[in-house]
DNA sequence: GACACAGTGTGAATATGTTCACAAGCGAGA
DNA sequence: TCTCGCTTGTGAACATATTCACACTGTGTC
């Protein structure tokens, strides 16, 4: 049962919105309702929860409480995932102080830098360490995702020794692609990117 | 001749990979370099260069000079666009930071907020201005796109002012879809999402 | 009961995105 | 000039993602 990466985001977007939205306090959901807050279509919401295998009832639609847990079943997969992030400058903080209690299935547990002015506090809970103790923290916190706010200079030597460490997956913020060995994940966040993007297609729709 | 949003994301990307990386001091560079640095097939790269009407010589590959002002033909398409940014918070402060000098094509040059002891200042070179000015500000600047970074229940609230204003694109980073009126553009940008898509992709590659 | 209704579950159709594979082009060297 | 080796440009095949459309199901009503 392997799951799409766009059905995958579908879930973790529909459970936030029924936590969120206070949803708990109704006992059953229609997929239009759920495809209206998700901003998708209902067929779409009905095939993501076929393929998370959450059966709802014909006249009832899906069970809340049955929801929640199908989804974790799948985000969760039994315990809290553990992210390092590297890079404490303006958008690693914001990061470490948006995130905390955001997401009931990843905790960012360490940060790291090569500026020892930056490291030894403790920011928004989150302990600080640095660069070279990366390796060790990893082990010891059995950290499995590695979150990258460094300049584009530094960012593939930190997610090299991120995976010499045996991190997992990579969330890359740094401007530039991130070369990774095979079964590691990445994911790119380019600003830039988004933004250009937006901009093309903003004028195209006028 | 349409171009799909991957492409324009590449092509986003593939510029900013040869500025970068002072390939410019190269004159030519062959689809396989490019998708080397993009990481992407080389293929994709011919066919996103055939997408955007840019034409390589089968010997010498690509023309940088060519390529640079062919993608910006795409995506500057003659000015620069302004953006405004609302919700002056960490994430806020940190997109202001982080962007002058980053994008071509796009500038941010007002940002907004209801808090009035955020206001008046300048941060990292934009203006900040009370929220209800908004619309002023967006039509005297020439302003068509949105960037959101406040709270959650504010989010909705802010991108409907945009739209009213006049804005045609919105890139958003409040935990919860922004709802538009038809022919206004939407990226958004969700951590907690790409974080735990990560989380589980991670874990299944393992 | 049996009927109507409003929903789900899903095969099939469609749309979108990527890769293959190969003809054609260009330059270098003999 | 001819040929070789490398590249581009691109139709066609393939892969992935979304939507359609409809049989089926559970509930309420008479």
């Amino acid at each position: 049962m392997a799951i799409s990466k766009k059905t995958i985001e579908r879930l973790s977007l529909y459970r936030r919105l029924i936590h969120d939205l206070h949803y708990s306090n109704r006992s059953t959901i229609f997929s239009h309702e759920l495809a209206a807050m998700a901003h998708c279509t209902p067929a779409q919401v009905r095939r993501d929860l076929m393929t998370a295998d959450i059966k709802g009832s014909s006249s009832t639609g899906y069970d809340v409480a049955t929801l929640t847990t199908g989804i974790n079943a799948i985000l969760l997969h039994g315990h809290i995932q553990k992210a390092a992030l590297a890079g404490i400058g303006n958008l690693g903080r914001a990061i470490l102080s948006y995130f905390p209690q955001r997401s009931p299935t990843v905790e960012i547990t360490a940060a790291f830098d090569s500026d020892p002015s930056k490291i030894g506090r403790i920011i928004h809970g989150c302990r600080t360490y640095p660069i070279d103790d990366l390796a060790s923290v990893v082990k010891d916190h059995a950290i499995t995702i590695g979150i990258i706010t460094t300049p584009r200079e530094a960012a593939q030597a930190i997610a090299d020794k991120m995976i010499a460490a045996g991190i997992r997956g990579i969330l890359n913020f740094a401007p530039i692609p991130i070369r990774v060995s095979t079964g590691v994940e990445t994911e790119h966040l380019d600003l830039t990117m988004s933004l250009e993007k937006l901009a093309y297609f903003s004028r195209r729709n006028s």
